[in-house]
Parts: C-alpha cells; structure tokens; sequence
RNA sequence: GCGGACGUGGCGAAACGGUAGACGCGAUAGGUUUAGGACCUAUUGGUCGUAAGGCCAUGGGGGUUCAAGUCCCUUCGUCCGCACCA
C-alpha cells in the first residue's frame, strides 16, 4: 500500500471520473496499434445515427459492447474498438428544413455533440478511425462499390412498382414498410411506378439463405426472420393462352390443382391489363371504362385500404378468356388487386374450391366453384360443385387425405408439375419473397448516384477517377417529390465521358442502408486512398468477431450487409463470405412506467442525469445488472443506488487491506498466504466474470464481483493481493473508480500505468478445488438432508452410501420401506428409492 | 393464417436434468449516527409448527426419468416477426 495513513477521502465520481477521462486521452490509453503477432479481435455496435442526443439506448448497447471489448484486451487480444456515425438520411432534411440550417451542419454538429456524450461513459473507443458516412472521404467508396455491382450487372435502372412515401415524397424499400406505413414518419405507403435504381439481392437469396450448419455464430430467431423474409418457393410458371390472341399469361403456383382452376385473376398493374388500356388488345367500349376506372382506383389506394378489401374483393371482367390446359375449358379471366403485381407473376389461377379468397372472390361474382377430387395427372375422376368452402382446410391436407392418398403432398406436387413441364404447359421456377432492393432515393441528403444520362449513349457511368461526384452543398432540398438535386443545374450539367457530348448527373443519391452496409470495413482506414479499404489488414481483422445491435435490423441492414460481403467476397476484396461471426442482440430498456420510453408519456431516463447523480461507473453497472442483455425491462430508478452502494463499498474497501511487506504481485506464481477458501472464492470470481462477460452474460457478472464483495467484507482484513484483483476484475465495469483506487493504492512515483494496460488476472485451477463437498441425499427424489464428503472419498461410492444411510433426517424414512435403488452421482447427490 | 420467443417471489432476475429463488431493489424488526435517499444486524415464496421439521410452490394438465423450472406432448396467456405471397 502507497498510502500507508489508510486516511480515505468520500468516492466522489464526479471529481475522478473527468479527470481519468482526460488522462486516459492524453496518454492514449486506448489507441490501437495493429500487431500482427497478437490476436486480433474485431467487437463493434452498430453505427448510430447523430440525432444529437446520446440516449439511454445508446449507452446499453455501447456500454456492454465496451466492457466486452475491455475484457478480451484484458485477455491479452489486440481489440480494435472504434466508432463513426451514420450521418446521411432524412431526418437531417427534414430538422434541416425545420430550423433553416444546412442538413450538412445539422449533422456535424449534432456529431461534435454527441462525441461530448460518449466521452462521459468512460469507453475505450479509439476515434481515431471514426468514420463519418456523409463526407466525401467515405462516400466515395460507396459510389465506387456501385460501380463495381453495375460493372457486375447487380446494379440496375428499373421502372417498377413501389413503395411510395407522399410525405418523404421518396421510394421506400421494403424492408422499411412497417404495417403499409412508412418507417420513418409513419405515413400511408402508396404503390407507385416509379423509375429508380436497384440492386439484384436476389441474385444472391440462395447465398443469403442460412442453411442447417450456418458457419457464424447469429440467433436462431434472426436467421429464421431472414429466411423468412429471403422466403423462397419451389413451384411451377403455368401458361394459358388467351383465346382468339396472341397473347399468353403466365401464373406461379406451388400447388398446381388446374382442374380446380376456374377463372384467372390479375392485378390491376398487370402488363395484359396495360395493353388493354393502350388499346393494343380489344374489349367494349364499356368493359375498356370499367377496367380504367378500377385500375386508376387501385392505384389510389394505400397499402392499408388494399388490405381493408381483404373480405370484400372486388375486380373486373376483361372480357377475355384463357384455356385451362387439363380441362380444355376457356376460363374468364379477371383484374382483381387482390393479386399482387409484385409476387410471383402478378396472376393467379382461381381455384375458389380450394383457396378462401378465390372462393370468396367466385362467391361475389358468381363464377364456378368446383372442386377436385380426382388425381392431378389427368386421371378418372370427378368434380362437384361445393355449396360452400370447407373452412380451415388447407390445400395440403385436402390433396393428400381425399385423391392422392399414400402419397406425401411434396412428392404429389413434385409429379404433377414435372408432367405440366413434360408437356409443356410450364416451367419449373423458384419465386422469393425478397425483392430487389430499391437503392435510389429522390432526396438530398445522400451520396450521389455516380451515373451519367447521355442523350447519344444512354445510361454511362462515371469513371472510376472522377470520383467522389461531390453532393453540392447550395442545393434547393426542399422536397417535392422529384430528386432535388435536379434542381442544381450547373451541378447536373456534365459530359459524357463516353462520347463528351453534353450529359446529365443523376439528381438521385443512394438509400442510406447502402452506407452501413459497409461501413465497418472502412473503420480499418477511414482515409486509406486506395480502395475502399486496404486489404493486408482486412483479412487479419475481418470478419467481425461479434456484432452488437438490435433487433430491428434482422431483416434490413444486416441482410444487407451479409449481401455487400458476399460480394466483396466475388470481387475477391475479401476471403470469407459473412462479415460478423457472431451476432449479440441487446434488449430495450423501457421507462420506470413500464412503457416505451417517448418524450410524449414524459418518460425518458436521460443518461446525462444519472451520471450527474451517480457517475458514469455506476450507470454502466447498472445497465450490465439490470437485466440480461437481450431482455426488455423497465428501468428501476432505485437500482442505481444498489450499484452506487457497491462502488462505494469498494472504495471504502481500501481501508481493510492489510498491509505486507512483500505486496506481492498478483500474478506472480507464489502465491501469499491467502487461505484455501479465500483463493478459492477468488479464483472462482475470476473465471466466472470472465466467462460471462465472454457469452454476455453481463449481469451475472456483476453479481458473482458483488457476492465475492460481499465475502471480502466478511473477513477479517481483505489481502492486497484480493484488492488487486478486485479492482482488475472491476475495471471493465467501472473503468474511472478502479483507475483511481488503483493509483492510489499501487501506482507507481516513477510514470503512469493506467490499470487497463493490465492483464486479466490469472485464474488458477487448482484453486478451484474444494476440500470436500456438500453431497444432496434425496429419499424418492425429495431432499431429505445433505452430507459433507472430502474430495478424497468422493469416489467410495459405498462408503458415502452407507455415511447417508445413518442421518437421522434420512434414517426415519426408511422404517417399513425397503431401499429399492440407490443412486450415487458422483460429487452431486444420493438418491433412495423406496417402497 | 404462418413462423418464433417467453410464462419462476411484491419487482429486476439466478439455477451443466441434481438442495428452485443466487445477486440486487423493495419491505419488516432492531441498532447506530449532529445530520444524511447513509450505515450495521436479522428476517423476507406460501403454509403448518414454540422448535426440530413437514407440506405446497417455477401459468394449467399429462408424460419421460431415480430425479424436471429445465426434456416431450397438450392447453391457456403474453410478446415479437411475416402476411390477400397464389
């Protein structure tokens, strides 16, 4: 001990924790220095948005990830702990347009404070490789990456249905339609045609799909919503002729029961439909206004008031029939929005005898309904005309009990579509519910598409040494639902670098989910000039160890993140196919109230608060406490006193610490004379908080450090030795307390040696072991009484046996019964069985 | 409708198939302090009992097992994801 007086000040966080926040910068504590002989290990939270406020959420996943990422250095890995900002997107326009200042300075400052906040939690983040997505630094690689998918034709101009947001006035993807509602602002989604680029994730849904084995470590409940969502189909493209035209409609189905088939329905943005309302295919004069004014009507209509017509179907007769090719019938067919253009082939074969919604669309309009009972291959059998649907029967159940008995329904349909493609009535197709991924945004505030229009040459794009296309900085960016960067006339005037004729910038800038999908390769080197990132260090820290985030972004950003990898992967930037081998999800922390924390219920803990009142080690104790890390719970605003009162018993802890005159090294090989218990407890405190800081397991962490205090305070005196460890084990949790009692008490005169250049102290195994152990002895697997064993007998199963059978709690259970077994786990418990 | 997760004290929660409720909050009683949302000691799932000890308890009901909070089936409930997906 330094301070020999023992004389303790008050632990005032609010005076230590500044000061070693500055010291700690100043001496570059925690500056990274990539050292190929040492592991590398690669933790990182996902990128946050600069909002301009460090919410309480921020600091529960990051404060988590910090203590992870302070354990594994303390391990003796090279951790690369870093952070940036996800710093382009809409809310930026949108405070923009509010306040009247530029989305650009918006961003940064909103960023400079932030930085001020995080700097409160006493984190080892190295912000020497932030990186900040909306600087021209970064999003040049973006533009880059986009280049390479058009090279690799993943990168397209499309005029497609879509997601459209009348308040953004931009496209949406689909991931980020939430409910028919915009995920942002919450606005009705409208379908629109709208022309944009996409990028073909779905040219990799069969890559992007988790096999049985996946090969990373992510939740079962993520890869299952990701399959979900990539959702492929195995099933059959089934064409029908348009009787007296040249003209041919193809239907997906998995379950081809044609002779059920007894209309064909469309939706109203079908490519049949549009010729008919170009005139190019023949109907009356009336059918033309009937189907004009119901597709003009669909379009209207939000996502949601589709969705309202789902007992109500409505629709129109085309006129027009096709053949059903098993039956030889001519079927009329339909324009109906309950077929969606986007899934499948935007047709459907209506077989209202074995699907509700057919029926209840058969039902309205008064179109046949026949049922099949007879084989799928054209077999002898029958069809009846059913009164009504059997309500709750499925397809499968129906196929299989009723014609195709004995055969599995998978194996029945196998057949039946290999026969229509033998025919050649088909084609074998896989359908997926992802879509491609719609990139382009009609905003400001983005990375600018790095496309040239040439009225000579078409779409051409920008040569790789032209970039960064810089997003000008002056720009109307008000929105009005075209690409305002259109507006930036000298900006958008360019030459085509294909025939330097005059051209046209594309006004469009990149979603901001191609930013983050990425970003975590550029942390390797923000600045580096030569690729998006450079590719000696990548294989050594790539792929991310673990990956903390929520579970918001199960189906969007890491879906997409796993795509951009996949193709780094095929352009040969990288040697591994996912980027995180591990996913961590962490939980919500709700209000006192129990409710979602929201300014509107007033119930926001502010995090800023709660270091004010407590100090930031036991805010970041708390939230590793409070609850399992991927848990939802209210916060408790006496539980901060729990932990406060830990910290304060540590500090006042320094007043028990005998002094040795050896004060021998706590990871020096002789061990002093703790005595065996005294080690014992230390060295299971030791292993436990590491292999639960290890699995996340946070918040038994801190309560095996508390039950270990607990037993410190017992005892007579507390070692140094015990002291020290104390403090190690604690410093992750608590970085600023641990630092201070730790120079304090063992710092050295001669220069500054921060107690998290430590190394985790080392447990011992052989400490571990107990000298003899409580043995449970249960009569019919009820506890009866326990028995003390030495370790050495633990093994005289007979010996232990015959020891049990004397107690008196056990002894009095057996009079008039008899023993039929007896069983003896080894260390564990006994077990009579009587009778 | 499809898919998934979860139901344990007053609260947050612990429990390799092996003594259910660790740890913390709160509560009760007592003590202590000039004061303090302070500190200390004891108790704290229910129930019977002076006690020793017993009985009942992990949403409900079955099952597997010497032994089940944990595994299986079923049912109820809560939460989440997807959904007119053909």
């Amino acid at each position: 001990m330094k301070n020999t007086a023992k004389k303790i000040n008050r632990y005032l966080p609010e005076v230590i924790e500044k000061k070693w926040q500055q010291k700690w910068d100043k001496e570059q504590t925690y500056k990274f220095e990539f050292d190929s002989k040492k592991e590398q290990y690669y933790p990182l939270v996902e990128l946050p948005y600069p909002s301009g406020d460090l919410h309480l959420g921020h600091w529960f996943t990051f404060a988590m990830a910090d203590i992870h990422a302070r354990v594994m250095r303390m391990l003796g890995r090279n951790v690369f702990f870093t952070n940036g900002f996800d710093a382009f997107g809409l809310p930026a326009e949108n405070a923009a347009i509010k306040r009247g200042i530029h989305p650009r300075d918006w961003t940064l400052s909103n960023i400079a404070t932030m930085k001020k906040q995080f700097a409160t939690m006493g984190s080892m983040i190295d912000w020497s490789h932030e990186t900040v997505t909306c600087l021209p630094e970064y999003y040049r690689w973006n533009q880059w990456i986009f280049l390479k998918m058009y090279e690799k034709g993943l990168a397209y101009r499309g005029r497609l249905l879509s997601n459209w947001c009348p308040k953004d006035m931009t496209v949406l993807a689909n991931e980020h339609v939430e409910n028919g509602k915009c995920w942002r602002c919450g606005t009705e989604v409208i379908q629109k045609e709208v022309e944009q680029w996409f990028l073909k994730i779905t040219a990799y849904a069969d890559r992007l799909y988790w096999k049985d084995k996946p090969e990373v470590d992510w939740p079962n409940s993520v890869r299952i919503a990701q399959n979900q969502w990539i959702g492929p189909k195995r099933g059959i493209e089934i064409y029908f002729d348009v009787v007296d035209s040249q003209e041919r409609i193809a239907v997906f189905t998995t379950t081809p029961i044609n002779f059920g088939a007894t209309f064909l329905v469309v939706a109203p943005e079908h490519p049949f439909v549009k010729k008919i309302l170009d005139r190019k295919l023949q109907v009356p004069k009336g059918t033309y206004q009937a189907i004009r004014d119901y597709v003009h009507q669909a379009e209207k209509n939000t996502q949601r008031e589709r969705l309202e017509n789902v007992k109500n179907k409505t629709g129109v007769f085309t006129g027009y029939y096709v053949k059903n090719h098993l039956t030889g019938e001519n079927i009329p067919v339909w324009v109906t929005d309950y077929v969606l253009m986007n899934y499948g082939t935007g047709a459907v074969q209506g077989c209202p005898g074995h699907d509700e919604r057919d029926f209840a669309f058969a039902k309205k309009f008064g179109l046949s309904i026949k049922r099949v009972v007879t084989g799928p291959h054209g077999e002898t059998g029958s069809l009846v005309n059913p009164e009504q649907l059997i309500v709750g029967e499925s397809r499968g159940k129906m196929v299989n009990s009723e014609f195709l008995d004995g055969i599995e329904f998978v194996e029945a349909m196998e057949k039946t579509m290999n026969y229509f493609v033998e025919k050649g009535w088909g084609r074998r197709v896989t359908t997926y519910h992802i879509r491609d991924w719609s990139i382009s945004r009609q905003r400001y505030w983005g990375t600018p598409v790095p496309m040239i229009h040439c009225k000579q040459c078409g779409i051409v794009p920008v040569p790789e040494k032209d970039l960064p296309i810089e997003l000008p900085y002056d720009v109307d960016f008000s929105p009005k639902g075209k690409a305002p960067l259109a507006t930036a006339t000298e900006w958008m005037i360019t030459t085509c670098p294909r025939c330097e004729g005059e051209a046209k910038r594309d006004p469009e800038t990149l979603d901001t989910f191609f930013d983050s999908s990425w970003y975590f390769y550029r942390y390797l080197d923000p600045l580096f000039a030569d690729g998006p990132f450079p590719k000696e260090i990548v294989t050594k820290l790539m792929p991310l160890d673990i990956y903390f985030g929520g579970a918001e972004h199960t189906v969007g950003h890491t879906l997409y993140a796993r795509f951009f990898t996949m193709f780094f992967h095929d352009l040969g930037l990288v040697n591994f196919k996912e980027f995180a081998l591990r996913r961590v999800q962490h939980g919500v922390i709700l209000g006192p109230d129990g409710n979602r924390m929201s300014k509107s219920r007033g119930n926001v803990v502010n995090p800023d608060d709660m270091v004010r009142e407590f100090g930031a080690d036991s805010v970041r104790l708390y939230l590793a406490f409070m609850m399992p890390y991927d848990a939802t719970a209210p916060w408790n605003p006496r539980g901060m006193w729990g932990v406060f009162r830990l910290l304060k018993r540590v500090w006042e802890m320094q007043e028990k610490v005998k002094d040795d005159e050896n004060n021998p090294s706590i990871h020096s090989q002789t061990q002093n004379d703790l005595k065996r218990t005294e080690l014992r407890e230390m060295h299971k405190t030791i292993k436990k908080v590491a292999d639960d800081v290890i699995s996340t397991k946070f918040n038994t962490a801190v309560s095996t450090i508390m039950k270990w205090v607990n037993y410190l305070e017992s005892k007579e005196g507390v070692s140094n030795e015990e002291y020290k460890t104390l403090l190690l084990i604690l410093s992750p949790f608590a970085p600023h307390i641990t630092e201070e009692l730790w120079q304090l008490n063992y710092g050295s005169d001669k220069g500054f040696i921060s107690i998290h250049e430590y190394l985790w102290p080392r447990y011992d195994a052989s400490a571990l072991k107990e000298e003899q152990v409580t043995i449970v002895i249960q009569i019919n697997g009820k506890t009866r009484d326990t028995l003390l064993v030495p370790m050495a007998q633990i093994d005289d199963k007979a010996r232990i046996i015959s020891q049990a059978k004397l107690h008196e709690n056990v002894v009095k259970y057996f009079t008039g019964k008899q023993i039929k077994k007896e069983i003896y786990v080894r260390g564990k418990i006994i077990n009579f069985v009587i009778q």
